[in-house]
DNA sequence: AGTTCCCGCCACGAA
DNA sequence: TTCGTGGCGGGAACT
């Protein structure tokens, strides 16, 4: 992998448009016009194995950005290790067995008001930092502290300093308040901090003013999955004309209709300024200095992890600062905003969605429409959150090649799975008997992985007419397990849950399954490419229709999801495995089917697996977000144009197959023997709306594209119409446009 | 002189 | 109206 070294002025546009000069009216920008100027870097590309050297299989840690870099043979040496010393020998070993006490090590240099910084400089850590933390100048609490005291980076470190890089749950709560009282900074600059820390999945917002920590568990994950969407998007082409731009001055990246008046690249640079800061406090990229024909000129080079992409097939290197190509603005406001829809952004955008979420009663985050590149880059796309923010959850699970389907999991253990806590999709690997091949459930064949689920916070399977294995179905236990799920969920809306009591359930319930994951699909790209690449293997007709000969997933189970689990609209997971009239559902590995409502929707309410007296009545019995779907019977929907949305799972046999982004060709497996009937439950409102959207009718329709509309998704979420263009940060356009 | 970025105003949406 | 959030630019510290 080749790191590319990037000014942040090369990720920005320096034209400004007329119109923005005269939103802001008054303001002066003649400062601004200097900066019109274009400086290109020339790319510095270096080899990686040095910062492979440098920080070794793990990310760098906050310890490794503390202050000055150490000398070559002191690498390896833990952080804080003062050799000379039997303490400093015993804080090695200490260190060494409990990154915990480490990080508590750490607290106690860093966790420190910002008027009494000078001992921090007795830390020596590891690792490159711009952040310097001495300040020797500084008299004893008199002087005012220095800009380098109060920088967003050194900030951001104590910050990461006051959590594990690793916890092993999801409990650490953040409350930004706290936060900022502890680090005695406005809550401004905490947001500054969260907002890219978010977008890396390292901490995660639960509600307003609260945070969970997630630490660098998801990061590898997280990042893949910028490359790929970066790549989807077409930033490496950035990148590359960024590096010929280098030696071409005009050379630009802009598309034409960026039009060419303004300088946008003064305002936005402070921004990539901030989220620069926060990514080197993360030991993700690093300052440097470039050559260039006019002199040095500042940049910023790539330390981070550089094997999260080995998992990638297509391991192009992309610069981790994937920065939405050029910050260009057109002419108006409303062409941005048109151009803001361009971007084949996800009806709900993540900022519409904190909007639903800002109540602390509404933590969770729906699962969005399936969107080809669904990636918001609309509302703060060079905000300190969007440069990195693509919405997404852990990947571990495997995601989707943009032209693929969907992965497996990157681990086949599903007991590992289930055990690493973070992980946010559900993720159970189902043998291609459809059995979980996991130890935590005695009922093998009932799970899922589910991948659209980043948010589900219960999911129940239940086992049918063939594997029943004692499961008690009826409706009377749906409805119990229902109402246990959502008190499960009520739960869940707790940070304090663990994944100790998720495996609980699972082995407490053998007809039913929890998961927590924390992160939604709408802020879960991966997702969200994976669920539109299932869409498409149906749509582009991938999917071996006739595969009679495997039949080894029985359409057996029902699922039942709660729509609060995650699931909008927009999905209803249907029992895999079952062939329709026409339209064969592979299941494979993956006994679900993801379908849009929209495509069930010309379907009346049908009977359950021809149980007449399990005769479900939505508004009786369950909630309009809920839904149950059975699978014993035959049932037909063969040329109904409505299925080409049908979004079928393909089967997936081997983890291993699919690695990360892998671009392996879907199993096209329809081990499909029988045509259980389905339960279709038609719901009336199965988009959770707040008040606002509700009353807004066909806003909340936008609000929620569903796949069936993928083809053409551009329409501007509401979120984002009403949304403020002042407070919007424009991006340029993605080289794909 | 140019770069960096702290600081805080203020707009927006939700409650 | 209050509060959470965050876009944004002035202007000063820094190089």
């Amino acid at each position: 992998m080749e790191v590319e070294c990037l000014a942040l002025r090369d990720l920005i546009s320096p034209k400004k448009s007329k119109a923005d000069m005269e939103e802001v009216g008054g303001r002066n920008y003649q400062k601004e016009n200097r900066c019109v100027e274009r400086r290109r870097t020339t790319p510095h590309k270096m080899d990686t194995t040095a910062t492979m050297l440098l920080y070794g299989s793990k990310p760098p840690t906050p310890e490794h950005l503390q202050s000055t870099p150490v000398k070559p043979s002191e690498r390896g040496a833990p952080p804080h290790a003062d050799p000379w010393t039997p303490t400093a020998n015993l804080r090695m070993l200490i260190s060494a067995a409990s990154p915990d006490i480490r990080d508590r090590e750490m607290k106690k240099v860093l966790f420190r008001p910002i008027e009494n910084e000078r001992a921090v400089e007795d830390v020596e850590v590891d690792g490159p930092c711009q952040f310097d933390v001495v300040d020797e100048e500084e008299e004893e609490g008199e002087r005012k502290p220095s800009r380098k005291q109060k920088s967003l980076g050194l900030l951001c470190q104590k910050f990461l300093a006051l959590y594990p890089d690793y916890p092993t749950s999801d409990t650490i709560n953040i409350s930004l308040d706290e936060v900022s009282t502890s680090l005695g900074v406005e809550r401004r600059r905490i947001y500054d901090i969260v907002n890219v820390l978010e977008s890396l999945m390292i901490v995660g917002r639960v509600a307003k003013n609260q945070y969970v920590w997630y630490g660098r568990r998801r990061l590898g994950s997280t990042l893949a999955e910028l490359q790929g969407i970066g790549r989807q998007q077409r930033y490496h082409l950035h990148m590359e004309q960024a590096a010929e731009g280098g030696h071409r001055e005009g050379a630009t990246t802009h598309t034409p209709e960026e039009g060419g008046e303004g300088d946008s690249s003064c305002a936005k640079v402070r921004r990539l300024y901030d989220i620069a800061n926060v990514l080197t406090s993360l030991g993700l990229i690093k300052k440097v200095h470039v050559r260039e024909e006019r002199g040095r000129k500042p940049a910023f080079k790539w330390i981070g992890p550089a094997d999260f992409h080995s998992r990638h097939e297509d391991s192009e290197a992309v610069a981790a600062i994937a920065l939405p190509e050029a910050i260009a603005l057109p002419g108006d406001r409303k062409q941005k905003l048109a151009r803001h829809a361009s971007f084949n952004v996800v009806p709900t955008s993540v900022a519409s969605q904190r909007r639903v979420n800002s109540a602390p009663s509404s933590p969770r985050r729906e699962v969005t429409g399936l969107l080809p590149q669904s990636v918001d880059y609309s509302r703060r796309c060079v905000s300190n959150s969007a440069v990195c923010r693509l919405q997404f959850g852990t990947t571990v699970t495997g995601v989707s090649h943009p032209s693929g389907g969907l992965q497996s999991p990157a681990h086949s253990d599903g007991n590992s799975l289930l055990c690493s806590p973070g992980l946010a999709p559900l993720a159970v690997p189902v043998h291609p008997e459809g059995s979980y091949v996991g130890p935590l459930s005695p009922h093998p064949h009932h799970m899922a992985y589910l991948p659209s689920l980043s948010q589900a916070s219960v999911v129940m399977l239940y086992g049918g007419p063939e594997a029943q294995d004692g499961l008690d179905c009826s409706r009377e236990n749906i409805l119990e397990k229902r109402k246990k799920d959502e008190g499960v969920e009520e739960k869940r809306e707790s940070p304090e849950t663990e994944l100790s009591e998720k495996r609980r359930r699972v082995e407490g319930n053998s007809c039913q399954m929890t998961t927590s994951p924390r992160t939604s699909s709408l802020e879960h790209p991966g997702g969200l490419v994976r669920e539109e690449a299932l869409l498409r293997v149906l749509r582009d007709g991938e999917v071996d229709r006739q595969s009679p000969h495997n039949n080894l997933v029985r359409p057996s189970h029902y699922l039942y999801v709660p729509n609060s689990a995650g699931l909008n609209s927009l999905n209803f997971l249907l029992s895999a495995g079952q062939t329709t009239g026409g339209l064969t559902l592979p299941a494979g590995t993956l006994p679900y089917v993801l379908v849009p409502s929209s495509t069930l929707s010309p379907y009346p309410l049908m009977a359950n697996r021809g149980d007449a007296n399990l005769n479900f009545n939505m508004s009786t019995m369950m909630s309009p977000a809920c839904f149950v779907v059975g699978s014993a019977g035959p049932y037909t929907v063969a040329g109904a144009p409505e299925f080409n949305g049908v979004a079928v799972a393909p089967a997936l046999s081997s983890p291993e197959q699919h690695p990360l982004f892998g671009s392996a060709p879907i199993p096209s497996h329809s081990p499909l023997e029988t045509r259980p009937p389905l339960t279709f439950i038609q719901t009336e409102t199965q988009t959770p709306q707040t008040p606002k959207e509700a009353a807004a009718g066909g806003g909340s329709k936008a609000f929620f594209q569903t796949p069936g509309t993928l083809g053409t998704a551009t329409t501007t979420p509401v979120a984002r119409r009403r949304g403020s263009a002042q407070r919007r940060l424009d991006i340029g356009q993605p080289l794909t446009n």
